[in-house]
Formats: structure tokens, C-alpha cells, sequence
DNA sequence: CGTGAAATAAAAGAGCC
DNA sequence: GGCTCTTTTATTTCACG
């Protein structure tokens, strides 16, 4: 699945279907002014294309009791291929582990976590975190107000093409 | 908006919902064991309720050519509310901008960037990032890899009621 | 909460510009 | 590559048990 190249309607289907998903074929074909035809082509080839990856209901997460978010940095003291692999994958397959990249800086990798509160935090630090394969530090930011999150990607901010 | 209850259908609903938010409602019904009418009813108290906030279709940031992502912790030399909430309007109106965070630790805010390279990165610090009101310090974290990205929350955690 | 029928809307395809 | 029109299919909605 190679680079498709974007031209500027498929950025404004892109665009469109990033804010919402449930806009019908129509619907979205008029607002990008196109026709049903060959507007559900070029998300169907989107999708294939994998440009579009999921389609997902966003939820609220104070509202169903998961009111804590910590971003917490970890050092690992290895980078060898066996341990960095394995420390991925055990960081993946938890449910609680929002998102996991390995970055420059203090840390070596950033993990975002979300769960109900401190007391489960404390018992993730604990139980998982700190017995991870490899782990040197681990520093814990909590968060204490969300300004802004989920936005969506600028795809104006792409050259076009 | 207040915390509406969820039992263990409630749950499975959305958990469904935010891995496809395609599905139709007869087979999400199906998945959670109800017949269709109450999945709906269920459905749209959810929306209505808040805790289901949106459907979105989920990009391949690469294959757009949003190839670079940065975590990037700023310190501000203020915290009252004039200059604080002008920072945070600032921030969350930049398009690039795809989450911020009020955090404990080291940074004060916690921001994840996204754009097409290391240049577009440049120009958004030097000429966006660094003039933002009150801004003490930033630093720069560039993702290598992404372990894990867009994880669905952790419904299962959710002590049940 | 479940069932079933009726109304609506959406997706898919053929043929043409 | 796009447009229109038609067919087919699925989804929502509602009244009732």
C-alpha cells in the first residue's frame, strides 16, 4: 500500500469524515462537491488504500469513570533488539496504555495511561510498570486539566500535491 | 451532563462502538446480546448523555504525510488566570496542536504535535511556540517509532456498577 | 425489553459524457 | 475521472405485546 497520492478532494473527504464519521455518502459528497459515485470510490479506495485506518466512537472519559490520565516517561537501560521487543509488546498489550512512542530526550519511551484514579495508578506503577523488562526510570506526569485533546490531524498543514 | 450510571451492556456498547463505529445497530445488538430497539434506545441516551462525544474516522499520519510527531513539555513563568488562559486559547487554536495537557512535573504543559517534517517543526517553534504568552522554556521530544497509538480506553478497568 | 411491519435512506452498479 | 439513474439492500422507526 504505497503513497496514493492525495489530491485536494481527497483531503477535504479526509477532513470531513475526521470530524464525523457518520456522515452519510451523500451528505459528504455534497460537502466536498462531488457526486455519491464517485465520492464513496475514493473512500472506499481510502480505506483500502489504508489512509483511512478505523472508524471509532470517542467517548468521554470522566463520564464512564476513567478520570485519571498520566503521561509517564520510562528509561529503559537496554536497546539491544530482544529487550527493547519484548518491552514493547508488554507495554502494548496493556488495556490501560492509551498510547506508547519511543522518543528523543529525557525519556526513553512516553506512554499515555488512563484509568479510574490514583489507586489504580498506584497498583499499575507497582504491579506492572516498574517489573517491565529493562526499566531504569520511570517519571509519572499527572494530568490536572485537559486543554485540548483528540484534535484532529491538520491535513492543511500538508503540501498539496 | 451528570455521571448517568452504565451497567455491563452499557459497557459492551461502548466498547464495541469505539473499536467500529460503523457498525449498524442491528449487528451491534447482536454483539451485546439485546435486540435492536433497546440498543438504540441505549445508544442515543449515550449521545445524548455525553459520554459517547463523536465518530471519527481515524488517519494514517504517514500516509498523509504528517510524518513527524513531537511531544513537546512547555514551562510558563505564570500561572494566573489572564496569562494561563490566554496560553491556552493560543495553544489549543494551532491546528498542529493535536492535544494539550496542564501536567504535573517537570513541563507545565504537555503538548502533541503533529506536521509533515523537521522544517514545518522549526518554523511552528520559532515562530509560534516560543512567542506564545509567558513562555519560560520548551523542550522538544520527537517520536522514533510509535509502539502503540490511538489505544481505545480501558473500559474493562471500570470498577462496575 | 422484545417483536414485527412499514417507511426511509443508503450503497452498488450499469451506461454515458 | 466524473455524472445520473435505477436497482437492491439495509437501517431506522414505531406501535404493540
Amino acid at each position: 500500500m504505497p503513497n496514493l497520492p492525495l489530491d485536494a478532494i481527497d483531503r477535504r473527504i479526509l477532513s470531513a469524515l475526521q470530524r464525523d464519521a457518520r456522515l452519510s455518502n451523500v451528505d459528504l459528497a455534497a460537502e466536498v462537491g462531488l457526486s455519491p459515485s464517485p465520492c464513496l470510490r475514493r473512500v472506499r479506495l481510502l480505506e483500502e488504500a489504508g489512509v483511512i485506518t478505523d472508524y471509532r466512537a470517542l467517548l468521554d472519559r470522566t463520564a464512564i469513570g476513567l478520570g485519571l490520565t498520566v503521561f509517564v516517561g520510562i528509561k529503559v537501560d537496554r536497546h539491544d533488539d530482544a529487550h527493547a521487543t519484548a518491552f514493547r509488546e508488554a507495554v502494548a498489550a496493556l488495556p490501560q496504555v492509551v498510547s506508547c512512542h519511543l522518543v528523543s530526550g529525557e525519556s526513553d519511551f512516553l506512554l499515555q495511561i488512563v484509568l479510574p484514579d490514583l489507586a489504580a495508578y498506584e497498583r499499575l506503577l507497582l504491579d506492572t510498570l516498574l517489573k517491565l523488562p529493562g526499566v531504569k526510570d520511570i517519571r509519572s506526569n499527572f494530568v490536572l486539566n485537559t486543554v485540548k485533546s483528540m484534535g484532529t490531524l491538520p491535513l492543511d498543514q500538508v503540501a498539496r500535491s
